[in-house]
DNA sequence: CTGTATCCTCCGAGATACTG
DNA sequence: CAGTATCTCGGAGGATACAG
């Protein structure tokens, strides 16, 4: 459960609390699953076995321990259903889900800068 | 020079152009100088030397091999004054600043989250 | 079904020295 | 000043097997 460290803490520009923010952000979407995972989430409640057949690849040993990140960073919320077998489901919380809105400006952006690239050549 | 391949391909609710989009941007936020360098060129031109001078610990080599990485993703511009002895100067490109947008909604979600997770203890 | 435990590989990044 | 060339290493992530 590292943190990741961006080192620009001296440049007298940026407030602390914006780094420390973008810090965070950064941090629930880097890495090779978390954004895949998160996806298939958007619909609603997902078990384990349900999410790991939705995602191409994926070893249940990095399924889980995204998971567990997700739910320790308060994005996602792990509910136990003691049914037999128990059955464990996923959710976004309210907090996580509102990360779609850095999503969607990711898209803006992504979409426009590559028009902008394509239009010089 | 390699791409970050996001593995959400089949995940039939997301467009494959929003996918890319994404996966643009991820590209130009991911690694550990990216952003510090971006910090750097917020209020205009810099040269090599201010820039490695404005971010601690970073080394010639690292620089060198993102602010080559930015250029070829056309989010800085690198021009060449032929003064003696030579000067370079980095900049954004318009589409390039415009990656501010996405960092704001990276801000505000951190900040939102951060007090989100904190109200619940 | 919902995960853990081991072992292993590869690459991002650091250290250091050097070049035009 | 504006970089490049080597060498090295830790850690993210993969493969495979096993557990409750």
């Amino acid at each position: 459960m590292k943190e990741i460290q961006l080192d620009f803490n001296d440049i007298k520009e940026c407030p602390h609390s914006f780094v420390m923010a973008v810090n965070d952000t950064m941090n629930v979407l880097t890495g090779k699953w978390k954004l895949p995972i998160m996806a298939t989430l958007i619909f609603g409640k997902k078990r384990f076995k349900e999410i790991e057949r939705e995602i191409p690849r994926i070893t249940p040993r990095m399924l889980s321990k995204e998971l567990r990140e997700l739910e320790l960073n308060g994005i996602v919320k792990r509910t136990v259903h003691d049914s037999i077998p128990v059955s464990i489901e996923y959710e976004f919380t309210t907090s996580g889900r509102a990360i779609k809105h850095v999503l969607d400006a990711m898209v803006e952006w992504g979409l426009e800068h590559r028009q902008a690239v394509l239009n010089r050549h």
